[in-house]
DNA sequence: CGGGGACTTGATACTGTTCAATTTCCGTGG
DNA sequence: CCACGGAAATTGAACAGTATCAAGTCCCCG
């Protein structure tokens, strides 16, 4: 973890860091990215425990996290609350924020992060005219929708055990698809934080945790975690309920 | 419920069934709006239990519900089954299929319903020229986003009663929006769809909803449903769990 | 090095599920 | 129009899974 940033939210010029790692995945031509580059974009840093916004604030741009770990949580007026996702590098935040204008959840750093802001205004001005930077757009908001989609399945169905699984399994995917290692990674967040956006109590994210330890299905120490046996967590995901049918 | 068609899934001509509805509740010039009437679009009936699109059917088109109700569902590999929302008329379904050109969710009608085909390309296209409509779109996609994480803090941190009470509110919400009564409607799905809403068992459904009428909170008469106390019910939502702080 | 939050673990309580037995409702065919 | 049959819904009793409460340990940050 860097140290580097002593004060928190400064601004730092940045010319090269535009609208294009926004579209890393997709497919443009050169001179589709050379009038990407001409969206200036102001790179941030955060430091851990930093608000990137929060919610109730006006919305102006979306955010394209460059480096670090983020959360969003929504806070429910009764004191209710749920951490709605855990971002990291190449994630886009701020879509929900759309629809009204308003940021309807906070998005809190993990650790310290750098994010580059995306002007809204801009990012629609440009994609009326670069196609294929509309369809990126639209397939981003989409695939947010089916991500949530895939946790009100997990929240709604699935056992303690199964949504710890497919929780490690996906944070594994994403270390590895950013190159990192897919068996042996830091969690960047408490138990608690686990805990609200499993739908599960910070005690029984413990349990489960000590409970796959024992069964060798994977090795903690503290918020360092180790998959040992990736075939039997995947299949534990996979399992249906064994009293069902 | 009308009994007036005799065949399944069949095209109706429809000329002055555009885009325009997708549109109503944003403002749109004259000018503007005589411009969505160009986007031919197809109004197509179903009868109840007809599939609109199938998970892993190709996308290419968005559909407006113009009459009727449908709900949403993902089935897991294994059997799990999550009904992922309930639309009716004026909605939008299909956005989830954006991201990967394909439905990962099946969309069924739960009653005889009407719907307008969207096609997708030309939404783009001509969203490309009117900004008011690429803007208006946007704010569909994200509306979804933060509907699903409101399902996320329901499955994550309600109760069974406080689930239900959440759903039977919504529902009065959005039949009040379209004219009708909100205090008594009637159910348009089953208590098994219900509870893989909520992500609880048809029984507990049933008996929480059992144990709304003898709290006289509602009247329950099988799927036809009265609210009595809406501030009781408003309270429910709002409660946190007793035991909590 | 000290302090406090984070984590673990145990005992107990409680919410919701599971299984099972009826009853009710509704669409279909006679 | 009524009778029938199957799906939907209700209700009860036992059980399972997770939450709650509590105590103590660990570890990280300042």
């Amino acid at each position: 973890m860097q140290k580097a940033f002593t004060v928190a939210p400064k601004q730092i010029a940045c010319s090269n860091c535009s609208l294009r790692e926004f579209c890393l995945s997709a497919d443009f031509t050169q001179a589709e990215l050379l009038q990407l580059e001409t969206v200036t974009s102001i790179k941030r840093a955060y430091r851990r425990g930093d608000y990137l916004y929060h919610s109730g604030a006006k919305f102006t741009s979306l955010y394209a996290i460059r480096s670090g770990f983020f959360k969003t949580q929504v806070l429910h007026e009764n004191g209710r609350e749920q951490v709605t996702g855990f971002q990291m590098a190449g994630e886009i935040i701020g879509l929900d924020a759309i629809s009204t204008d308003t940021h309807t959840c906070d998005a809190v750093a993990l650790e310290d992060s750098e994010v580059c802001e995306l002007p809204f205004d801009q990012l629609e001005e440009l994609s009326r005219k670069l196609p294929a930077l509309q369809r990126h757009l639209h397939k981003i908001m989409s695939s947010e929708i089916v991500r949530d989609q895939g946790i009100m399945l997990l929240l709604g169905s699935m056992r303690a055990e199964e949504r710890l699984a497919a929780f490690l399994l996906n944070l594994s995917q994403r270390f590895a698809a950013r190159g990192y290692s897919a068996i042996a990674f830091k969690l960047r967040m408490t138990r608690q934080e686990i805990g609200s956006y499993l739908g599960l109590k910070l005690e029984t994210v413990s349990r489960t945790l000590s409970y796959f330890q024992e069964s060798d299905l994977v090795e903690v120490h503290g918020k360092s975690i180790e998959l040992l046996d990736m075939s039997r967590l995947l299949g534990l995901v996979g399992q249906q309920r064994s009293t069902q049918f």
